[in-house]
DNA sequence: CTGAAAGCGCTTACAG
DNA sequence: CTGAAAGCGCTTACAG
C-alpha cells in the first residue's frame, strides 16, 4: 500500500541509492535526475520508512523519557517542553512512567530511542545503572551522580526552598513547619535540607514534630496539616515542598477555622498556575519544568553527539513568587493574575 | 557493544533462526538446544533489537498519541492511562503535541507507529484525514465522525453538562450564564449544546451576553467571570466549560466582593482533584481521563487486530461531583477529602 | 527439530 | 554523478 523506495525507484528510472540521496540531500545528484526523482516521490506520496531508516542509520532520532507518573501538571510540563526541544531538532518522544516498571520494559523502550531521560527519583537507580552500563547517552532530572556517567539538569531545589524560609523568616515567624515530598524524590530532599539548613543558620532549633512527610499530594499536605495543627503549639507558617501539599494544607487549615495567612502561613513550591488561582493566593517558588524539559532534551542531544564529554550538569535558577499565603499585603487584582502569566 | 543474534548463534552453536525461535517462544525446539541457546543469551545478556524487530515484523509495538498540548493534569491523565494500558499490552507510546504540528511531522511520528490517537480537537482533522487515508488505524478522543473511519472514545460532555445545569436549576437559580471551552474542541461544543438544550428545555431564554468565551484557561475564567459581573444583571451562577475556567471564575467572583455560592454559584467541568481542595470546593462534573486514555489504547489494539470491522464508539459515564460551589450545605471536612478521592 | 536463504526498507562506502 | 552490493538485526516460509 504505501511506497518504498523500490517504488520510486522504478518510476524514476533510477536505482534506490539515487532516490535515497535526492531525499537525504546528502549527496550531489544531477538537477534533471533529481527533479525526476522528486516528481516521482511526488507522485506516490514517498516518504522513508523511519524503521528502515533507524536500522540502517543506526540511530531511531528518538528519546525516551521516563517520569513517575503522568498524574499532575508537573509531569505534562516536564514532557511538553521536552516534545517541544525533541521536534524542534526532529526527534520524537517516547514516554513511560516509573511506576511497576520492570527493567526489562525500560530496556525494551530504550532500544528504540537513541538516548534517555530519568526522572529525579531514588527508584529509578537501577534503570540508570542498566542505561548507562549499556552505553546509552542519559540524563537524570537530577545532580550528577559520582561515579556514574549521566549529564543532570535540575532547577535549584535548595536555593529555591533557602529563599522560601528565608521569606519567612523575614515576616519574622519562627515556628516554620515543613511538610516534605516522598524521600524517594531528590528534589524533596534537596528542599528539606535547604529548610534544616536555613533554620539552623538563624539559630532555630530544629523541632521534630515539625517535620512531617508528604507525598507530593494534595491529600498528604490535608493530613500533614492536620497534625500540625493539632500540636500544642502548632507552627505560624508551614513550607511546603509542593503546590499540592500546599493547597491540601490551606484546605485543613480552612477547616481547623484558621485564616491564612493571618493565622498559619504557607509556601508551597513548583510555582503552578493554579496557586494564582486559590485564596489566598499561593507564595510559592517557581521553577521551570518546561524549560527543564527542554534544557534535559538539549543535553542528550548534546551528549549523543559528544559521547566522550565528561558529564555536563546544569542547575536552572528557582524564583520565590511572592503572592499572599505568606502574608505578604494583599496584591491587586491585576497582580494576583499577573502573578498567574508568570 | 551489544550482542546481536548472531553472537549468540556463534556462542550456542546453533543458527540464528534457532536463536530467534528460542526467543521468540514461538517453536518448538529441542529442549537440550534451548537451554544452550538460553545459556549464551544470559552469558550476552542478549536482547532482540525491537527496531529490527519492527521491520522484520512490520509492527513496532508502539502507538502514537496526539494531545492539543502537554501543560495541564488533563493531557497527563490521558496519557498516564494510555501508557499504562500499551504496556500492559507489551507496547510502547509515542507522544506529540498538536500545536504547531505539520502534517509532515505527524505522519513521521505515525510511521514509527502501529496506531494513532487523536485528540478530540477540529484542529486535527487534517492529520486524521491523513492518518485515515494511508490506512492508519485510527482513533479519535471523540464521537464517531459520519464518512470516516476511525473509532471514537469520549466521556458523555453533553450528559454531564446536562446534569449540572439540571443541579443548578434544582438550586432555583434561573440566570445561568456558560464560559465555554475553546471553539477548536469537540468536548466544549457538546458542553455548550447541553447548556443551550437544558435552558430551552426548561422555558429560559437564552441571554447571549451570559455566553462568554474561555479557552481551558484560569486566566480566561477570571476574565469572562469578570464579564459576566459586570453585567447589569450579573447571573446567579456559572457552568464553566472546564476546572480550570471554574477556578479562575472564582478567583474574580472574590476580587469583585462576592461570595460563592451565597452571592453567585460556579460549577466546572474534568473533576480534578485540586477542587477539592479550594474554598468553597468546586462541584463539577467527573470524566474518567485515564479511563480514557485506557480504552483509547484498548480500541486501538482491538482496531490493529480486527481492520474489517465497523467503526466503533465509546461512550464513557460522567458523574456530577457535587461539593460546595454550586450551594449545597457544606460537607463535612471527611466528605471534602472524600470527594478529592474520588 | 534445525539451517540456509530471502525479505523487511533503508544507507553508504566502493567502483566506475 | 550514478549503480551494484553489502549491511543494519531481525523473522519466517521452505527444505530437509
Amino acid at each position: 500500500m504505501k511506497a518504498t523506495i523500490y517504488d520510486v525507484a522504478k518510476r524514476a528510472q533510477v536505482s534506490i541509492a539515487t532516490v535515497s540521496r535526492v531525499v537525504s540531500g546528502h549527496a550531489r545528484v544531477t538537477e534533471e535526475t533529481r527533479a525526476r526523482v522528486l516528481e516521482a516521490v511526488h507522485e506516490l506520496n514517498y516518504r522513508p520508512n523511519p524503521v528502515a531508516q533507524g536500522l540502517a542509520l543506526q540511530s531511531t532520532r528518538t528519546l525516551a523519557l521516563i517520569i513517575d507518573r503522568f498524574d499532575q501538571v508537573y509531569p505534562a510540563l516536564i514532557v511538553g517542553g521536552a516534545e517541544a526541544e525533541a521536534r524542534d531538532h526532529g526527534y520524537h518522544l517516547l514516554v513511560q512512567q516509573l511506576s511497576d516498571l520492570s527493567v526489562d520494559d525500560f530496556l525494551r523502550l530504550v532500544a528504540r530511542a537513541d538516548g534517555v531521560i530519568l526522572s529525579g527519583s531514588t527508584s529509578n537507580q537501577e534503570f540508570l545503572q542498566a542505561a548507562v552500563a549499556q552505553g546509552t547517552p542519559t540524563v537524570v532530572l537530577g545532580h550528577l551522580e559520582p561515579g556514574i556517567r549521566a549529564d543532570g539538569v535540575v532547577a535549584d531545589n535548595y536555593g529555591g526552598a533557602q529563599a522560601a524560609i528565608q521569606h519567612l523568616l523575614e515576616h519574622g515567624y519562627r515556628r516554620i513547619a515543613h511538610i516534605t515530598g516522598p524521600d524517594s524524590s531528590r528534589h524533596a530532599q534537596a528542599r528539606l535540607c535547604a529548610y534544616k539548613d536555613a533554620l539552623q543558620e538563624n539559630n532555630i532549633p530544629l523541632r521534630e514534630e515539625y517535620l512531617v512527610k508528604g507525598t507530593y499530594s494534595h491529600e498528604s499536605g490535608y493530613a500533614g496539616m492536620s497534625r500540625l495543627l493539632d500540636l500544642p503549639e502548632p507552627p505560624e507558617a508551614v513550607f511546603c515542598a509542593d503546590d499540592l501539599i500546599a493547597l491540601g494544607a490551606m484546605l485543613a487549615a480552612e477547616a481547623y477555622g484558621l485564616d491564612v495567612p493571618g493565622q498559619v502561613a504557607i509556601v508551597g513550591f513548583d510555582g503552578l498556575e493554579t496557586g494564582a488561582y486559590v485564596n489566598p493566593p499561593l507564595t510559592t517558588v517557581y521553577q521551570p519544568l518546561e524549560e527543564i524539559g527542554r534544557v534535559a532534551v538539549r543535553t542528550l542531544l548534546w551528549r549523543i553527539a559528544n559521547p566522550n564529554e565528561e558529564p555536563r550538569e546544569t542547575v536552572l535558577p528557582t524564583r520565590l513568587l511572592i503572592r499572599r499565603s505568606c502574608g505578604c499585603p494583599a496584591a491587586a487584582r491585576a497582580a494576583a493574575v499577573r502573578g498567574a502569566a508568570a
